[in-house]
DNA sequence: AATACTGTTCGCGA
DNA sequence: CTCGCGAACAGTAT
């Protein structure tokens, strides 16, 4: 489920509720959740939480990292009460000094692991960069695409080239760019690559700013709805925000793909 | 009832 | 190496 917006929104909120909390219990209700283990951070303050790409990644002491990819359908939710019950599709339960951390997955395809810094740093490196870095900007873009007769879509998919954005913001990204999904990416001239550069980071803005896509799984860790579905552009929308035309559904790398024919050339 | 669809990533074979 | 596809799994919509 969460993309960059929708992780990133995890984290802010976390960050205020769970710095300097203990973790005084960690409950596996799902074997397959969990990496690692648990009784290496029972006791072990969070010390802070960080974000890279759609990975959260806690920060222990003794150089822990406690470290979640919440796929399709997880939720990190908060409760101030220390839990003992729980609901069907809580797979791990964090039982925290102020607190409960519940990590559910109905589909079971997200993880939770401990890794120290170094396993931690293996499992990054393979990202590409942050669309607010640096590193992220028209040159790096232009290389990139100008190795890949890919279609656009896929590529921006591709955590590997551009870490955190999915299929819902890839959509977005796109629209906002005015570039056609299915165009190669070799094939973009640099006017192109500047406005989808600049299309990326608002899209992903505005994603951050509506507190994400709650159209299933997603919520916020106070189990309330992000605000986003109700202003999203051209994912799963019937008509163009431009010009009104009947935006197209197809398929690309296996997913749901949105355009307008007339203003995505 | 059966089928299609869902916010992700990995591993396999070409 | 790159690529396209199915699998991992469960719930909801048509």
């Amino acid at each position: 489920m969460p993309e960059l917006p929708e992780v990133e929104t995890i984290k802010r909120y976390l960050e205020k509720e769970i710095i300097n909390q203990k973790i005084l219990e960690v409950k596996v209700l799902n074997k397959k959740s969990f990496y690692g283990d648990r009784r290496k951070i029972i006791n072990k303050k969070i010390l802070s939480i960080n974000r890279r790409g759609k990975i959260l990644i806690f920060k222990l002491e003794n150089n822990l990292n406690l470290v979640f990819h919440l796929k399709m359908s997880g939720q990190l939710i908060f409760v101030k009460e220390k839990l003992n019950k729980f609901e069907k599709q809580t797979r791990i339960a964090f039982i925290l000094s102020g607190g409960t951390l519940i990590f559910n997955d109905a589909r079971k395809f997200g993880w939770t692991k401990i890794l120290d810094n170094k396993e931690l740093e293996k499992e990054i490196k393979k990202l590409g960069p942050e669309p607010f870095s640096k590193d992220f900007n028209f040159n790096y873009l232009k290389n990139t695409f100008s190795k890949t007769k890919r279609a656009i879509k896929i590529v921006l998919m591709d955590q590997t080239k551009i870490a955190g954005m999915g299929n819902i913001y890839v959509n977005e990204a796109l629209f906002l760019a005015k570039i056609n999904p299915k165009k190669q990416a070799n094939k973009l001239n640099d006017e192109e690559i500047k406005n989808l550069l600049k299309a990326i980071r608002i899209a992903l803005k505005r994603g951050i700013k509506y507190q994400g896509v709650s159209l299933r799984m997603y919520l916020k860790p106070d189990k309330t709805k992000g605000k986003h579905q109700e202003k999203l552009l051209v994912y799963q929308q019937k008509n163009c925000n431009f010009c009104k035309s009947k935006i197209k559904r197809i398929i690309l790398g296996g997913r749901s793909t949105f355009y307008c024919p007339k203003c995505q050339k």
